[in-house]
RNA sequence: GUCCCCGUCGUCUAGUGGUUAGGACACCGCCCUUUCACGGCGGCAACACGGGUUCGAACCCCGUCGGGGAUGCCA
């Protein structure tokens, strides 16, 4: 029997933008596939476009792979035994391994430049023709031609002598098994003429180095695959694994982009989405958990569940209500201890501090008021962003009006005569200079109401509006107890003008 | 254009020859209720189309259409 050996896998991106959702979801699932088998899972940097590398990019590439929680066994920072893992910093490693290509004779010098390209392309296309990728016109230099371009000290590229005939097949983790002819197969560039590696030479040999077994990728290099086969073969190597992931459409199934909202990792974490949901609603896209159970998982559960045999292979389009909805989920199942946490420095950021002067029992602490505002929201509290509007009225007197449920159930006489008479009442009722109870409020407004001769709710949805200048909050009563008497009084008369 | 992949409610999906085609999001209605939310109950809504194969196709084959990807000295 033999032992499994335990997978390496890998997310390798370049760092030529921050980390957006498909990226995330790429490495995810690399991440995922390692946690759950055991493996080891290696961050590497494909910055071999100098042109485009940047060290934002980089950082924020890092930033959005912690944010999320997906830590690397190998890579920067971390190090490990194969290392280095930037892309630029292995490139004597590619050198040496070009010119092994290169002395047995697999791969040629190309001295054309992309003007001569594009030339020649136009050319064809003018007479009618189909530009099929590169002509080979290097390919048949003699070694003389060659080198005597070189002692004149023209630029020049490599390329990887590919075959004009046979098929290059492989079976996908995902889709099966999938082939090409290799005719359709150009001779690509391995080494650009600024001496880097191009993404198909610097991944196979980084691969092949790191022991990288499984390959999983996005859709879209699916294409690439063959060629990069074909470099394996070169080498004399075996291939890893390959398995090719949907792509993730936007909303109407084009490509996502930024006019479909947001795509950037950090963009959904200012969106108040917590880690936990944005991976949840990752895995969840372009995999399934299988005919039952319940979507909503941390990600302890998700690393149980996953499985390869799982992953879908028809395009997936991202659903931001969806993903709204994973997050007020997981909102939903954090303990109160972790929704104070998650709260502080919203309200912090917001200046918002507590007062004693607003006599609030067993609120003797900025936290501790804080806990209990969150309490009456309950499951109100669904979105990190909506919290300040939530509780606004709770910090101060400057909250929000809904001036169209302000016209409704306030500025009427009735309402303000109502108003007035509560406020009336309370004072009446509720000692000044100290705290009041929930039940204390409700007693005396009810009784009102009685006294008026009009149903509770004719008093309540004024006091509502008048208290925290919307039609919807948590319990009136519970409100006015967190709001104090000294400010539902102020705020009672004052709308009652 | 050429090559490759994909095609179940609007969306994410379950389903691998026989199901009343299931779930989730969104949407609609009802209940609960001091409002909103939550929750509960119910509803709307899909096998892209056309041919085969088969006693029987969402499931297998072919074609069409539709969508996506690739076609770089980007990754």
């Amino acid at each position: 029997m033999n032992a499994p050996t335990a997978p390496r896998v890998r997310f390798a991106p370049s760092p030529t933008g921050y980390l957006h959702v498909g990226g995330a979801r790429t490495a995810l699932f690399n991440w995922l596939y390692a946690r759950s088998q055991g493996g080891t899972f290696i961050l590497r940097i494909e910055d071999t476009d100098q042109e485009r590398s940047t060290e934002a990019s980089y950082a924020a590439i890092l930033r959005g792979m912690e944010w999320l929680g997906l830590n690397w066994d190998e890579g920067p920072h971390a190090g490990g035994p194969c290392g280095p893992y930037l892309q630029s910093e292995r490139l004597d490693i590619y050198r040496d391994h070009l010119k092994q290509l290169a002395d047995e004779g697999k791969a040629y010098r190309c001295f054309c430049t992309g003007d001569d390209l594009t030339a020649r392309e136009k050319a064809v296309t003018d007479a009618g023709g189909q530009w099929e990728g590169y002509d080979g016109k290097c390919r048949g230099l003699s070694a003389e031609e060659s080198a005597a371009l070189v002692a004149a000290g023209t630029p020049h590229a490599w390329r990887l002598h590919t075959p004009a005939e046979g098929v290059t097949f492989w079976y996908d983790l995902v889709v099966d098994k999938r082939e090409f002819q290799n005719a359709v197969l150009v001779d690509r560039v391995i080494v650009k003429a600024d001496g880097f590696p191009t993404y198909q030479f610097a991944c196979v040999v980084d691969d092949h180095l790191m022991g990288i077994t499984h390959v999983l990728r996005g859709d879209d290099h699916v294409s690439n695959t063959p060629f990069q086969i074909l470099i394996y073969g070169a080498f004399g190597w075996t291939p890893p694994k390959f398995g090719h992931m949907p792509m993730i459409l936007g909303p109407d199934r084009k490509r996502l982009s930024k006019r479909h909202g947001a795509t950037s990792v950090d963009e959904f974490a200012t969106m108040g989405i917590l880690p936990a949901a944005m991976v949840n609603y990752l895995a969840l896209l372009g995999w399934s958990i299988g005919a039952s159970g319940d979507e909503v998982m941390d990600v302890a559960a998700i690393v149980k569940k996953f499985s390869l045999k799982k992953i879908n292979n028809a395009p997936a389009a991202f659903d931001y209500d969806k993903l709204a909805h994973i997050n007020a989920e997981h909102i939903k199942r954090l303990s109160p201890a972790q929704r104070l946490e998650l709260a502080k420095p919203i309200i912090a950021g917001r200046g918002w501090a507590w007062d004693p002067a607003w006599l609030v029992a067993g609120a003797d602490s900025g936290d501790a008021y804080l806990a209990r505002v969150l309490a009456t929201l309950g499951n109100r509290f669904s979105s990190l962003v909506t919290l300040p509007e939530r509780v606004g009225f709770f910090y101060g007197e400057d909250f929000a009006i809904e001036q169209a449920d302000w016209d409704e159930h306030v500025a009427t006489d009735a309402a303000r005569g109502r108003l007035a008479e509560l406020a009336g009442a309370l004072e009446a009722a509720l000692p000044a200079g100290q705290a009041h109870a929930a039940t204390a409020f409700e007693q005396v407004v009810r009784a009102t109401a009685e006294k008026l001769g009009v149903p509770a709710g004719d008093l309540i949805h004024p006091c509502r509006v008048a208290l925290t200048g919307q039609t919807r909050s948590a319990g009136i009563f519970e409100v006015m107890e967190l709001v104090g008497a000294p400010r539902v009084l102020a705020r009672l008369r004052r709308a009652a003008g």
